[in-house]
DNA sequence: CATTTTAGCTAACACGTGTACGCTCAATGT
DNA sequence: ACATTGAGCGTACACGTGTTAGCTAAAATG
């Protein structure tokens, strides 16, 4: 009852997102990603693409949602990590790194796509970094106790700074990309300390 | 002895910038312009641009090239400002929000290009965004009297995060706008403390 | 004034692109 | 067993692209 038929299909798009995935590289972006190239990797015919996707543009939303998914993996991974003891931050910043040096054009293409030309990306990918920040206040607000509005100022300037390292650490070597990664640490520790200050103020007399 | 033929090509030079410009927008990238439609806009043969540029790659090199000599001279407005009086922060953050707003096209080029394709780019642009940071860390060290350590990490997560809000403003309408830089204001002023608290912890004993 | 330089032009090229049309043939539904 | 569906294919078209080669005319040079 899967329908060997359906189960071919499943497959074939597989294979062409797994082709387009393939063309992302450092030099060849999403932007520049053409039908016919995608298809002759996938092995099909290029007019054989539309059984699929109705445009380009349907195969790189899919792309996103795959890149998404893959995130939140990573913060489960991540959460994982901190259930067993260790600092939040550190693990956290550790395994964000790890995803951007392996699923480099994962990553690439949503850092791209965040800014990009298309509405419909910039919306897709927003999203996904939306949900990223979310889970971070809920973790700020039940774990640490913040109260939620300078919660969210502080998740929402600790993704900006995360984001912003990942971007660097694309083009960076493994050797760099530790330094970036404790620089981060750093930083990170930088804001919950400002933030913690805050607090303080809000509530002066303990 | 101006050369009224190299003042014209400098002239035809400026039409064909400032066409690329224009045809930069929301929708269409650098990575998507055409030669032929540049040099449509600026009103010359397609051929003839070569005259100019050996490459469209060398045409948007001086884009940003252009794109960083605004923001340059938008953190001179910015000190300016703070030579007869208020908050450094609140008028460095409000003038780099303003330059996004009024110089969108630009602002979309560098930091698209920041991420981009071509090394060359992204080489490029992380240069401007050095001299920001650069010119950060000196006034922290010089003025603020931070370790200069302290003052890199403080920098570049101050720069990291006004970036990161000049990227979510670029769609923004004003009101938002308005509310993006107040938001970010607060989260500058969080990493000061945060420095602050630390730099505390150095010298214990005040 | 004679010569050289050069910004801009037209014509032409080879190429890759997205997409429409109609065919095949194996998996499905009845 | 027969009819229908649909994934994949081959052909073909119109179009925009970057780039070369060679001409023209005006400015620069001496």
């Amino acid at each position: 009852m899967t329908g060997i038929r359906a189960q071919q299909k499943e497959k074939t798009r597989r294979l062409l997102i797994e082709a387009a995935m393939n063309q992302l590289s450092a030099e060849h972006g999403y932007a520049s990603l053409s039908l016919r190239e995608v298809a002759r990797e996938a092995g099909i015919a290029p007019t054989s693409f539309y059984r699929h996707f109705q445009n380009m543009e349907e195969l790189g939303l899919s792309l996103v949602d795959e890149g998404g998914l893959a995130l939140r993996q990573l913060l489960r991974q991540s959460r994982l990590q901190i259930a067993r003891g260790g600092s939040i931050i550190r693990s956290s910043v550790t395994t964000f790194m790890a995803f951007v040096a392996n699923q480099t054009p994962i990553f690439r293409l949503l850092l791209q796509e965040k800014s990009g030309n298309s509405r419909a990306f910039r919306l897709a990918v927003q999203r996904e970094v939306d949900h990223f920040t979310a889970e971070l206040v809920d973790y700020l607000v039940a774990e640490q106790h913040y109260p939620r509005e300078l919660a969210e100022l502080q998740a929402d300037a600790i993704v900006r700074i995360v984001f912003g390292a990942g971007a660097d650490a694309i083009d960076a070597d493994a050797t760099e990309r530790q330094r970036l990664t404790e620089l981060t640490i750093a930083q990170v520790r930088m804001v919950a300390r400002g933030a913690d200050a805050i607090r303080q103020l809000g509530r002066p007399t303990k």
